[in-house]
DNA sequence: ATATATTTAGAACCAGGTACTAATATGTAG
DNA sequence: CTACATATTAGTACCTGGTTCTAAATATAT
């Protein structure tokens, strides 16, 4: 068998069971160990303990879903129909364990919660939104978003937020948001192409 | 501190955190590796290695057992740098008590844990998105997102996933993901990669 | 036959433990 | 206070599943 088979091989073993160790690789290819670990330097793969735990660490940070609250973040000042702000820490549960960067959805479900707090009708929806995450976040940290209403298409329309979200003064997130203020039925799946891109 | 108290303490930070070493948990407890270990015991809480072990082979059976299983918020099919799909069943955590309707961020980051899931780099955050709530869903409904990547633009810059989530047929929401791959150190700030692993 | 690539061998070292023995500290009852 | 128990610390040998390095043996090609 030549190299190149043995790895194609190797490959296919591995990847139908990440966990053989490569003294099994030994008894399945009839090679030494040494060339099993030879070959997987080639191929970039890494070892047994490492294939676990980057398997691991991505099962877990999967997992990690966001929290039971109703509101993410502590809203700490809301003027209905106009503005608020809210205050949001960045706790180990909220970043990727791998490198202490929040999750994405954390900073936006601060935001969201915020925008949606804001509009004061019985049912407040998401509609549609444009973010962007300006600069990423880190364990810790401490986010400040701040809530604008910009536009407010009276009942049963949309509403218009924006959204900043600071650390410090740097900001790290900015969100457009739009927001549905009516009554359940009413929403529709139809042509709402609210979304549109700048 | 008593031996309770610091079990409890134990069992805490290894829950908040499985990927902590023995050596970490003399520092944050404060007393000799030898009596982490004696209490690892009383509590039956196995070494570091076999606990990713189990997380990894955990998560292995779930992505091997796809099809039938009712496995709920989890990826479940996953072709890097290609395409991948996640289910998420609405549950009562998740809606807004009044109405039974989903709170918008647990829909976004379903899709956003996705969209950041499939791009396989050390490093992928979402740098900005575009997303819409076609409709709206309900406790109880199952989500099922469909992520493909656009593009791919090489190492260290940006792919655009787009995601589409359904329940049922039906389309209840859409996003336009720009993920950043790329390594650490790009970013402002030179962190800290990796944390407290060895 | 000589150069080059491939494979094997072996030793030192590592992380993150287990298993075991032994000494020391702390408390508690008689 | 002594005696005994419990809790804690220290230290050693050993384990797995590797990495890293040097060196030698074997194949293959020119």
């Amino acid at each position: 068998m030549s190299k190149k088979e043995r790895q194609q091989k190797l490959l296919q073993i591995i990847d139908g069971n990440p966990f053989v160790t490569d003294r099994e690789l030994t008894r399945q290819l009839k090679v030494s160990i040494q060339t099993i670990r030879l070959d997987r330097m080639e191929l970039g793969i890494p070892e047994l303990r490492e294939r676990m735990k980057q398997m691991a660490e991505h099962s877990y940070d999967q997992v990690r879903s966001l929290p039971a609250d109703e509101v993410v973040g502590d809203i700490v000042d809301l003027q209905l129909d106009r503005s608020g702000i809210s205050i949001f820490e960045i706790r180990e549960e909220h970043v990727f364990s791998r490198n202490g960067i929040a999750r994405g959805h954390y900073v936006f479900a601060q935001a969201n919660s915020l925008a949606v707090a804001i509009i004061n009708d019985e049912i407040a929806l998401t509609a549609s939104a444009d973010i962007r995450f300006v600069r990423m976040v880190r364990l810790h940290e401490k986010c400040i978003a701040k809530a604008q209403v910009r536009s407010l298409a009276g009942r049963n329309g949309k509403a218009e937020v924006d959204v900043f979200t600071y650390v410090g003064e740097e900001l790290v997130f900015q969100g457009h948001f739009i927001v549905y203020r009516s009554a359940i039925e009413e929403y529709s799946e139809g042509g709402n192409r609210s979304a549109d891109r700048h």
